[in-house]
DNA sequence: ACGCAACCTGTCCTTGTGGACAATAGCGAC
DNA sequence: GTCGCTATTGTCCACAAGGACAGGTTGCGT
Protein backbone atom coordinates (compact mmCIF):
# COMPACT_ATOMS: atom_id res chain seq x y z
CA UNK A 1 0.00 0.00 0.00
CA UNK A 2 1.07 3.29 -1.00
CA UNK A 3 0.83 6.67 0.80
CA UNK A 4 -3.32 7.84 -0.23
CA UNK A 5 -1.77 11.45 -0.28
CA UNK A 6 -0.44 14.06 -2.65
CA UNK A 7 3.20 13.46 -2.72
CA UNK A 8 5.63 15.93 -4.14
CA UNK A 9 9.18 14.83 -5.57
CA UNK A 10 11.56 16.53 -6.00
CA UNK A 11 15.14 15.65 -7.85
CA UNK A 12 16.60 16.17 -10.41
CA UNK A 13 17.92 12.64 -10.62
CA UNK A 14 15.78 10.64 -12.80
CA UNK A 15 15.76 7.35 -12.14
CA UNK A 16 15.09 8.49 -8.60
CA UNK A 17 12.59 9.85 -9.35
CA UNK A 18 10.55 7.01 -11.44
CA UNK A 19 11.84 4.56 -8.38
CA UNK A 20 9.71 7.08 -5.72
CA UNK A 21 6.44 6.87 -8.06
CA UNK A 22 5.53 4.05 -6.21
CA UNK A 23 5.16 5.80 -2.90
CA UNK A 24 2.29 7.50 -3.34
CA UNK A 25 -0.86 7.02 -5.43
CA UNK A 26 -0.53 10.36 -6.67
CA UNK A 27 2.84 11.51 -6.72
CA UNK A 28 3.79 14.90 -8.82
CA UNK A 29 7.48 15.19 -10.03
CA UNK A 30 9.68 18.74 -9.43
CA UNK A 31 13.35 19.28 -10.50
CA UNK A 32 14.15 22.80 -8.30
CA UNK A 33 12.93 24.07 -4.84
CA UNK A 34 10.72 26.51 -6.80
CA UNK A 35 8.22 23.33 -6.83
CA UNK A 36 7.68 23.34 -2.63
CA UNK A 37 5.93 27.12 -3.39
CA UNK A 38 3.55 26.16 -5.65
CA UNK A 39 2.69 22.78 -3.37
CA UNK A 40 2.11 24.26 -0.17
CA UNK A 41 -0.34 26.93 -1.84
CA UNK A 42 -2.39 23.83 -3.56
CA UNK A 43 -2.99 23.12 0.04
CA UNK A 44 -0.44 19.82 -0.06
CA UNK A 45 1.67 18.67 2.61
CA UNK A 46 4.14 15.79 1.71
CA UNK A 47 6.87 16.29 -0.08
CA UNK A 48 10.23 14.17 -0.32
CA UNK A 49 13.61 15.96 -1.29
CA UNK A 50 16.82 14.81 -2.42
CA UNK A 51 19.52 16.87 -1.44
CA UNK A 52 22.25 15.09 -3.27
CA UNK A 53 21.25 15.41 -6.96
CA UNK A 54 23.22 18.72 -6.52
CA UNK A 55 26.34 19.65 -7.48
CA UNK A 56 28.70 20.48 -4.39
CA UNK A 57 29.36 24.19 -5.49
CA UNK A 58 25.38 24.86 -5.00
CA UNK A 59 24.15 26.55 -1.77
CA UNK A 60 22.48 23.91 0.63
CA UNK A 61 18.97 23.50 -0.26
CA UNK A 62 18.18 23.65 3.18
CA UNK A 63 19.43 27.33 3.65
CA UNK A 64 17.54 29.15 0.40
CA UNK A 65 14.70 31.13 0.75
CA UNK A 66 12.53 28.14 -0.98
CA UNK A 67 12.94 26.13 1.61
CA UNK A 68 12.97 28.60 4.82
CA UNK A 69 9.44 29.89 3.28
CA UNK A 70 7.68 26.37 3.04
CA UNK A 71 9.52 24.36 5.53
CA UNK A 72 7.26 25.17 8.26
CA UNK A 73 3.88 24.22 6.67
CA UNK A 74 5.06 20.82 4.97
CA UNK A 75 6.13 17.82 6.25
CA UNK A 76 9.33 16.98 4.14
CA UNK A 77 11.49 13.72 3.82
CA UNK A 78 14.96 14.80 3.31
CA UNK A 79 17.27 12.42 1.27
CA UNK A 80 20.75 12.07 0.61
CA UNK A 81 22.41 9.55 -1.54
CA UNK A 82 25.79 10.01 0.88
CA UNK A 83 24.00 10.66 4.30
CA UNK A 84 26.00 12.40 6.68
CA UNK A 85 25.62 13.05 10.15
CA UNK A 86 26.33 17.17 10.27
CA UNK A 87 24.04 17.20 7.03
CA UNK A 88 20.59 15.65 9.07
CA UNK A 89 21.34 17.65 11.58
CA UNK A 90 21.42 20.54 9.76
CA UNK A 91 18.24 19.77 7.42
CA UNK A 92 16.56 18.72 10.42
CA UNK A 93 16.75 21.93 12.30
CA UNK A 94 15.72 23.77 9.08
CA UNK A 95 12.26 22.14 9.44
CA UNK A 96 12.90 18.88 7.80
CA UNK A 97 10.66 16.27 9.53
CA UNK A 98 12.99 13.10 8.46
CA UNK A 99 16.00 12.17 7.15
CA UNK A 100 17.21 8.86 5.42
CA UNK A 101 19.46 7.80 2.24
CA UNK A 102 17.85 8.26 -1.11
CA UNK A 103 18.47 4.70 -2.30
CA UNK A 104 16.89 3.29 0.89
CA UNK A 105 14.71 0.06 0.40
CA UNK A 106 11.21 1.29 -1.08
CA UNK A 107 9.55 -0.19 2.22
CA UNK A 108 11.76 1.98 4.23
CA UNK A 109 11.03 5.23 2.48
CA UNK A 110 7.67 4.01 2.50
CA UNK A 111 7.63 3.68 6.44
CA UNK A 112 9.73 7.56 6.49
CA UNK A 113 7.03 8.78 4.80
CA UNK A 114 4.13 7.48 6.49
CA UNK A 115 5.97 8.70 9.93
CA UNK A 116 6.58 12.42 8.24
CA UNK A 117 2.65 12.59 7.20
CA UNK A 118 1.15 11.59 10.27
CA UNK A 119 3.37 14.76 12.16
CA UNK A 120 6.14 12.61 13.61
CA UNK A 121 10.15 13.08 12.74
CA UNK A 122 11.89 10.15 11.08
CA UNK A 123 15.50 9.78 11.73
CA UNK A 124 17.57 6.87 10.92
CA UNK A 125 19.48 4.20 13.53
CA UNK A 126 22.92 5.84 13.24
CA UNK A 127 22.01 9.17 13.45
CA UNK A 128 19.48 8.31 15.89
CA UNK A 129 22.00 6.24 18.15
CA UNK A 130 24.76 9.03 17.73
CA UNK A 131 22.52 11.64 19.21
CA UNK A 132 21.68 9.80 22.17
CA UNK A 133 25.50 9.00 22.31
CA UNK A 134 26.11 12.81 22.30
CA UNK A 135 23.66 13.50 24.58
CA UNK A 136 24.67 10.65 27.00
CA UNK A 137 28.43 11.30 26.98
CA UNK A 138 28.80 14.91 26.47
CA UNK A 139 26.68 16.39 28.54
CA UNK A 140 26.19 13.09 30.74
CA UNK A 141 23.10 14.80 32.32
CA UNK A 142 24.53 18.74 33.15
CA UNK A 143 22.15 20.60 30.69
CA UNK A 144 19.12 18.43 30.89
CA UNK A 145 18.50 18.92 35.20
CA UNK A 146 20.90 21.48 35.53
CA UNK A 147 17.75 24.18 36.39
CA UNK A 148 17.34 21.75 39.05
CA UNK A 149 20.04 22.19 41.08
CA UNK A 150 19.97 25.35 43.34
CA UNK A 151 16.28 24.26 44.05
CA UNK A 152 15.34 22.12 46.86
CA UNK A 153 13.11 19.45 46.81
CA UNK A 154 10.21 21.19 46.72
CA UNK A 155 10.64 24.42 44.83
CA UNK A 156 11.28 21.07 42.30
CA UNK A 157 8.58 19.67 42.20
CA UNK A 158 6.49 23.17 42.46
CA UNK A 159 8.94 24.16 39.34
CA UNK A 160 7.94 20.75 37.38
CA UNK A 161 4.39 21.51 37.72
CA UNK A 162 4.52 25.20 36.74
CA UNK A 163 6.60 24.68 33.75
CA UNK A 164 3.78 22.09 32.93
CA UNK A 165 1.47 24.62 32.86
CA UNK A 166 -0.55 23.83 35.64
CA UNK A 167 -2.05 26.53 37.44
CA UNK A 168 -1.12 27.66 40.91
CA UNK A 169 -4.67 26.17 42.19
CA UNK A 170 -4.12 23.32 40.17
CA UNK A 171 -0.58 22.82 41.31
CA UNK A 172 -1.84 23.34 45.26
CA UNK A 173 -4.08 20.69 44.86
CA UNK A 174 -1.53 18.22 43.16
CA UNK A 175 1.10 18.61 46.78
CA UNK A 176 -1.80 18.92 48.96
CA UNK A 177 -0.86 22.10 49.80
CA UNK A 178 -2.36 26.10 49.43
CA UNK A 179 -1.92 28.47 46.90
CA UNK A 180 -0.08 30.72 48.98
CA UNK A 181 2.25 28.35 49.94
CA UNK A 182 2.67 27.42 46.13
CA UNK A 183 3.71 30.69 45.46
CA UNK A 184 6.40 31.20 47.81
CA UNK A 185 7.85 28.45 46.10
CA UNK A 186 7.32 29.75 43.37
CA UNK A 187 8.85 32.79 44.52
CA UNK A 188 12.02 31.74 45.46
CA UNK A 189 12.52 29.56 42.21
CA UNK A 190 12.57 32.66 39.64
CA UNK A 191 14.83 34.32 42.33
CA UNK A 192 17.52 31.40 41.97
CA UNK A 193 16.57 30.60 38.29
CA UNK A 194 16.69 34.26 37.76
CA UNK A 195 13.49 34.43 35.77
CA UNK A 196 10.53 36.70 35.94
CA UNK A 197 7.48 34.39 35.10
CA UNK A 198 5.90 31.04 34.95
CA UNK A 199 6.66 31.32 31.02
CA UNK A 200 10.66 31.50 31.42
CA UNK A 201 10.80 29.03 33.98
CA UNK A 202 9.10 26.49 31.48
CA UNK A 203 11.55 27.54 28.95
CA UNK A 204 14.27 27.01 30.83
CA UNK A 205 13.29 23.51 32.44
CA UNK A 206 12.88 22.47 28.89
CA UNK A 207 15.84 23.87 27.16
CA UNK A 208 14.51 26.30 24.88
CA UNK A 209 17.33 28.37 23.54
CA UNK B 1 -3.46 -4.17 9.71
CA UNK B 2 -1.97 -5.70 12.87
CA UNK B 3 2.16 -6.33 12.89
CA UNK B 4 2.18 -10.13 11.67
CA UNK B 5 4.67 -10.79 14.28
CA UNK B 6 3.98 -12.20 18.05
CA UNK B 7 4.33 -9.46 20.12
CA UNK B 8 4.35 -9.63 23.83
CA UNK B 9 2.44 -6.93 25.92
CA UNK B 10 4.09 -6.69 29.34
CA UNK B 11 2.31 -4.23 31.62
CA UNK B 12 0.56 -4.91 35.07
CA UNK B 13 -3.05 -2.73 33.63
CA UNK B 14 -5.32 -4.46 32.06
CA UNK B 15 -7.48 -1.44 30.81
CA UNK B 16 -4.06 -0.88 29.01
CA UNK B 17 -2.91 -4.59 27.71
CA UNK B 18 -6.74 -4.84 26.23
CA UNK B 19 -6.12 -1.96 24.29
CA UNK B 20 -2.84 -3.08 23.40
CA UNK B 21 -4.42 -6.08 21.80
CA UNK B 22 -5.29 -4.49 18.33
CA UNK B 23 -1.61 -3.91 17.62
CA UNK B 24 -1.08 -7.82 16.84
CA UNK B 25 -2.33 -10.42 15.37
CA UNK B 26 -1.07 -12.88 17.74
CA UNK B 27 0.07 -10.71 21.09
CA UNK B 28 1.05 -12.32 24.69
CA UNK B 29 0.67 -10.69 28.20
CA UNK B 30 3.05 -10.63 30.93
CA UNK B 31 3.08 -8.63 33.87
CA UNK B 32 6.83 -8.78 34.88
CA UNK B 33 10.06 -8.16 33.45
CA UNK B 34 10.50 -11.69 33.89
CA UNK B 35 8.75 -12.67 30.94
CA UNK B 36 11.35 -10.93 28.49
CA UNK B 37 13.31 -14.03 29.23
CA UNK B 38 10.92 -16.86 28.02
CA UNK B 39 10.02 -14.40 25.54
CA UNK B 40 13.27 -13.93 23.78
CA UNK B 41 13.93 -17.98 24.42
CA UNK B 42 10.73 -18.78 22.23
CA UNK B 43 12.71 -17.18 19.27
CA UNK B 44 10.05 -13.95 19.30
CA UNK B 45 11.94 -10.25 19.88
CA UNK B 46 9.26 -7.89 19.65
CA UNK B 47 7.75 -6.32 22.94
CA UNK B 48 6.12 -3.43 24.43
CA UNK B 49 6.43 -2.47 27.66
CA UNK B 50 4.94 -0.08 30.34
CA UNK B 51 7.07 1.62 32.37
CA UNK B 52 4.36 3.86 33.79
CA UNK B 53 2.55 0.64 35.74
CA UNK B 54 5.06 0.19 38.21
CA UNK B 55 5.03 2.04 41.60
CA UNK B 56 7.61 4.71 42.21
CA UNK B 57 9.69 2.92 44.77
CA UNK B 58 10.27 0.11 42.56
CA UNK B 59 13.54 0.22 40.44
CA UNK B 60 13.22 1.19 37.13
CA UNK B 61 12.96 -1.67 34.61
CA UNK B 62 15.61 -0.74 32.74
CA UNK B 63 17.93 -1.06 35.52
CA UNK B 64 16.47 -4.57 36.22
CA UNK B 65 19.21 -7.58 35.23
CA UNK B 66 16.13 -8.97 33.19
CA UNK B 67 15.68 -6.35 31.22
CA UNK B 68 19.73 -5.94 30.61
CA UNK B 69 20.26 -9.42 30.08
CA UNK B 70 17.17 -9.13 26.94
CA UNK B 71 17.40 -6.19 25.58
CA UNK B 72 20.40 -6.73 23.01
CA UNK B 73 18.11 -9.60 21.05
CA UNK B 74 14.68 -7.85 21.81
CA UNK B 75 13.14 -5.00 20.00
CA UNK B 76 11.23 -3.11 22.61
CA UNK B 77 8.70 -0.34 22.40
CA UNK B 78 8.72 1.34 26.27
CA UNK B 79 6.08 3.49 26.96
CA UNK B 80 5.22 5.67 29.62
CA UNK B 81 1.84 7.37 30.89
CA UNK B 82 3.65 10.12 32.13
CA UNK B 83 6.50 10.45 29.36
CA UNK B 84 9.61 12.33 30.63
CA UNK B 85 12.57 13.08 28.61
CA UNK B 86 15.06 12.02 31.10
CA UNK B 87 13.31 8.57 31.47
CA UNK B 88 13.07 8.17 27.69
CA UNK B 89 17.08 8.81 26.91
CA UNK B 90 17.41 6.61 29.99
CA UNK B 91 15.47 3.83 28.50
CA UNK B 92 16.83 4.12 24.78
CA UNK B 93 20.63 3.99 26.06
CA UNK B 94 19.14 0.55 27.86
CA UNK B 95 18.73 -0.53 24.61
CA UNK B 96 15.03 -0.13 23.86
CA UNK B 97 14.65 0.83 20.24
CA UNK B 98 11.12 3.14 21.03
CA UNK B 99 9.79 5.52 23.66
CA UNK B 100 6.60 6.76 23.64
CA UNK B 101 2.57 7.50 25.73
CA UNK B 102 1.23 4.35 27.25
CA UNK B 103 -2.14 5.99 25.84
CA UNK B 104 -0.96 7.13 22.68
CA UNK B 105 -3.17 6.84 19.78
CA UNK B 106 -3.39 3.16 18.58
CA UNK B 107 -2.44 4.05 15.00
CA UNK B 108 0.43 6.09 16.28
CA UNK B 109 1.48 2.75 18.93
CA UNK B 110 1.18 0.50 15.48
CA UNK B 111 3.64 2.87 13.58
CA UNK B 112 6.17 3.03 16.38
CA UNK B 113 5.74 -0.88 16.79
CA UNK B 114 6.21 -1.34 12.96
CA UNK B 115 9.40 1.23 12.91
CA UNK B 116 11.12 -0.85 15.92
CA UNK B 117 10.11 -4.29 14.04
CA UNK B 118 11.80 -3.12 10.95
CA UNK B 119 15.28 -2.94 13.16
CA UNK B 120 14.81 0.86 13.50
CA UNK B 121 14.36 3.61 16.52
CA UNK B 122 11.50 5.18 17.36
CA UNK B 123 11.50 8.95 19.27
CA UNK B 124 8.62 11.04 19.63
CA UNK B 125 8.85 14.29 18.40
CA UNK B 126 9.03 16.19 21.40
CA UNK B 127 12.20 14.13 22.68
CA UNK B 128 13.97 14.07 19.59
CA UNK B 129 13.53 18.03 18.82
CA UNK B 130 15.04 18.41 22.37
CA UNK B 131 17.92 16.45 21.47
CA UNK B 132 18.41 18.13 18.27
CA UNK B 133 18.34 21.39 20.38
CA UNK B 134 20.75 20.05 22.31
CA UNK B 135 23.59 18.73 19.89
CA UNK B 136 23.09 21.79 17.61
CA UNK B 137 22.39 24.66 20.11
CA UNK B 138 23.06 27.53 17.73
CA UNK B 139 19.54 26.70 16.07
CA UNK B 140 17.93 30.22 16.19
CA UNK B 141 14.24 29.22 15.77
CA UNK B 142 14.47 26.45 12.77
CA UNK B 143 12.36 22.96 12.76
CA UNK B 144 9.49 21.71 14.11
CA UNK B 145 6.68 24.13 13.14
CA UNK B 146 3.56 21.86 12.64
CA UNK B 147 1.65 24.01 14.90
CA UNK B 148 2.02 26.53 12.48
CA UNK B 149 -0.36 25.05 10.15
CA UNK B 150 -3.80 26.77 10.85
CA UNK B 151 -2.00 29.90 11.28
CA UNK B 152 -2.27 32.94 9.29
CA UNK B 153 1.00 34.31 8.72
CA UNK B 154 0.56 37.52 11.67
CA UNK B 155 -0.59 34.83 14.05
CA UNK B 156 2.24 32.94 13.02
CA UNK B 157 4.34 36.23 13.95
CA UNK B 158 2.50 37.10 17.48
CA UNK B 159 2.45 33.29 18.59
CA UNK B 160 6.58 32.90 17.68
CA UNK B 161 7.14 35.93 19.85
CA UNK B 162 4.63 34.60 22.64
CA UNK B 163 6.07 31.28 22.55
CA UNK B 164 9.52 33.22 24.01
CA UNK B 165 7.84 34.60 26.90
CA UNK B 166 7.37 38.24 25.54
CA UNK B 167 4.71 40.12 26.66
CA UNK B 168 1.47 41.77 24.33
CA UNK B 169 2.78 45.13 25.27
CA UNK B 170 6.67 44.15 23.40
CA UNK B 171 5.14 42.13 20.90
CA UNK B 172 2.70 45.05 20.03
CA UNK B 173 6.06 47.39 20.16
CA UNK B 174 8.23 44.77 17.91
CA UNK B 175 5.17 44.47 15.05
CA UNK B 176 4.66 47.99 14.92
CA UNK B 177 0.63 47.26 16.18
CA UNK B 178 -1.17 47.61 19.14
CA UNK B 179 -1.43 45.51 22.07
CA UNK B 180 -5.19 45.09 21.47
CA UNK B 181 -4.51 43.76 18.10
CA UNK B 182 -2.22 41.71 19.92
CA UNK B 183 -4.64 40.05 21.80
CA UNK B 184 -6.76 39.65 18.82
CA UNK B 185 -4.36 37.54 17.03
CA UNK B 186 -3.26 35.73 20.33
CA UNK B 187 -6.96 34.66 20.53
CA UNK B 188 -7.54 33.37 17.49
CA UNK B 189 -4.16 31.60 18.08
CA UNK B 190 -5.23 29.66 21.40
CA UNK B 191 -8.55 28.89 19.23
CA UNK B 192 -7.16 26.95 16.66
CA UNK B 193 -4.40 25.56 18.27
CA UNK B 194 -6.76 24.60 20.89
CA UNK B 195 -4.98 25.86 23.94
CA UNK B 196 -6.19 27.71 26.74
CA UNK B 197 -2.97 30.13 27.61
CA UNK B 198 0.23 31.56 26.08
CA UNK B 199 2.44 28.61 28.40
CA UNK B 200 0.43 25.49 26.79
CA UNK B 201 0.82 27.68 23.57
CA UNK B 202 4.98 27.75 24.40
CA UNK B 203 4.90 23.70 25.02
CA UNK B 204 3.16 23.27 21.65
CA UNK B 205 5.31 25.14 19.71
CA UNK B 206 8.83 24.27 21.27
CA UNK B 207 7.36 20.66 21.04
CA UNK B 208 6.69 19.45 24.72
CA UNK B 209 4.67 16.69 25.56
C1' DA C 1 20.02 26.57 73.57
C1' DC C 2 20.65 28.88 69.42
C1' DG C 3 20.86 29.74 64.56
C1' DC C 4 19.27 28.51 60.28
C1' DA C 5 17.11 26.58 56.44
C1' DA C 6 13.15 24.35 54.68
C1' DC C 7 8.40 24.35 54.68
C1' DC C 8 3.88 26.25 55.33
C1' DT C 9 0.15 30.07 55.59
C1' DG C 10 -1.99 34.79 55.81
C1' DT C 11 -3.60 39.57 53.71
C1' DC C 12 -3.07 43.44 50.67
C1' DC C 13 -2.13 45.35 46.06
C1' DT C 14 -0.75 46.08 41.09
C1' DT C 15 -0.55 44.39 36.75
C1' DG C 16 -0.94 41.24 32.89
C1' DT C 17 -3.96 38.24 30.75
C1' DG C 18 -7.87 36.39 28.46
C1' DG C 19 -12.77 36.61 27.33
C1' DA C 20 -17.00 39.25 25.83
C1' DC C 21 -19.31 42.27 23.52
C1' DA C 22 -18.09 45.52 19.81
C1' DA C 23 -16.44 48.18 14.88
C1' DT C 24 -13.66 49.41 10.43
C1' DA C 25 -10.98 48.65 6.23
C1' DG C 26 -8.72 45.89 2.53
C1' DC C 27 -8.61 42.21 -0.61
C1' DG C 28 -9.52 38.05 -3.24
C1' DA C 29 -13.28 34.64 -4.73
C1' DC C 30 -17.68 33.64 -6.55
C1' DG D 1 -21.46 43.48 -5.78
C1' DT D 2 -21.57 40.54 -2.14
C1' DC D 3 -19.36 37.09 0.82
C1' DG D 4 -15.68 35.82 3.58
C1' DC D 5 -11.13 36.12 5.44
C1' DT D 6 -7.51 38.98 7.36
C1' DA D 7 -5.80 42.70 9.94
C1' DT D 8 -6.63 46.31 12.85
C1' DT D 9 -8.46 48.80 17.14
C1' DG D 10 -11.88 49.91 20.85
C1' DT D 11 -13.97 49.30 25.89
C1' DC D 12 -15.32 46.67 29.90
C1' DC D 13 -14.59 43.03 33.10
C1' DA D 14 -13.14 38.84 35.96
C1' DC D 15 -9.30 36.58 37.43
C1' DA D 16 -4.67 34.62 37.91
C1' DA D 17 -0.07 35.94 38.85
C1' DG D 18 3.53 37.95 41.19
C1' DG D 19 5.44 41.23 44.63
C1' DA D 20 5.39 43.17 49.42
C1' DC D 21 4.85 43.22 53.80
C1' DA D 22 3.52 39.66 57.53
C1' DG D 23 3.79 35.42 60.38
C1' DG D 24 4.22 30.29 61.94
C1' DT D 25 6.35 25.32 62.63
C1' DT D 26 9.63 21.74 62.11
C1' DG D 27 14.33 19.57 62.15
C1' DC D 28 19.22 19.65 61.99
C1' DG D 29 23.94 21.00 63.09
C1' DT D 30 27.09 23.61 66.32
Amino acid sequence: MSTPQPLLILTPDDLLAERWQALSASPIRAVDLGGLATWRKAGHRLAVIDLGGYPPPAPAPWTQDAWRNNAADLAILATSSRPDDEEGLAVLNAGACGYCHSHAPIETLRQALDVVASGELWVGRALLSRLLRLVDSRLPRAGLTEWAHPLTDREREVAHHAALGESNIAIADALGITERTVKAHLKAVFEKLQVTDRLQLALRVHGVR
